[in-house]
DNA sequence: GGCCGTCTCGCCGTTTTCGGACGTCGCCGC
DNA sequence: GCGGCGACGTCCGAAAACGGCGAGACGGCC
């Protein structure tokens, strides 16, 4: 029940903003997310946590970091952390299939649950739900749009060689 | 979602509980409150708002108030709102009906669901719902015990007359 | 014969909807 | 008095709808 407070970051793909708790990062929404997120309170004081969250994505965006370090506080159903935390295990560069991450988890049939969890993600890049793609190999939807997906992935794929 | 704070005011009814955010007065208990109230958080610093609550309802049981100033923020449906709207125009020693509260809010035929209402008042005492009984005059319920309810009646009654 | 697109159907957690039950009642008969 | 019935917002549980899917079946097209 702490107080929330926000942050607008600006980034390639728009102003991103990013909602933290006292201790944590709790959110990082496009600006047409989809599903819309919970308004968050005023942006009064910055937790250190939420300059933190910045300099890293900022990071991310210029080429210099794979990996997040910030304290993060996903909220969502116990099914719903399971699928992030299976997220987080996806390298920079690399790609899974929705079914991939029903087996990691435990629920193998559990595919279209997965893809809603996936959808339902409230911290986009830095829980890496664009590096989840069908089995086809197609992209199949993101929070953000499937232009930011596409992005982010060549994004990574670039670097990724290097 | 500011953090809740609680303090416990000894009273002729019983230990009560007093339940503020920072900014208003938000739920007064009894001691067998029913039905069970939320658990609130810790009493680590009073806000001021906690100690003039205090201050009124003690005046109150030693008969020197007879209305209450402390800021209020009754949270409901906007449905139950309206009804604790209603409940606060009742002045000291008066008495209304369910169905007078009921016409008050203008739905004349929701009484019984005026009845549930009052029932969900958070704010024991403040919110004046032991005025309200039936339209037989008879106490019909009252979560703090029936024996509060007609004790409360009995004391502005008594004081009214002064 | 391969190689796609398209369709259909089963999968499953979450969300939404729906229906019934439950009150701090009041009115009408008896 | 007492019993019965109607009133209506809430709560709660059940049921249905809804997705960021995947596998298999078909039908075209080289």
């Amino acid at each position: 029940m702490t107080r929330l407070v926000q942050r607008i970051l600006p980034s390639p793909l728009g102003p991103l903003r990013l909602v933290a708790s006292d201790l944590a990062l709790v959110g990082i929404y496009f600006p047409e997310h989809r599903p819309a997120p919970a308004h968050a309170g005023e942006d009064a004081e910055h937790p250190p946590v939420l300059d933190l969250a910045a300099r890293e994505l900022d990071e991310y965006f210029a080429g210099r970091r794979r990996r997040f370090t910030v304290a993060l506080d996903p909220r969502g159903t116990e099914f719903q952390r399971a699928v992030w935390r299976a997220l987080a295990a996806i390298e920079f560069g690399e790609q899974r299939s929705y079914a991939d991450l029903a087996r990691q988890i435990g629920q193998p049939t559990a595919v279209r649950a997965v893809g809603a969890a996936n959808g339902r993600n409230p911290l986009s890049i830095v829980l890496p739900c664009h590096r989840v793609v069908a089995s086809s190999g197609a992209l199949t939807g993101y929070a953000g749009g499937l232009a930011a997906k596409q992005w982010l992935l060549a994004h990574e794929q670039r670097l990724a060689g290097a």
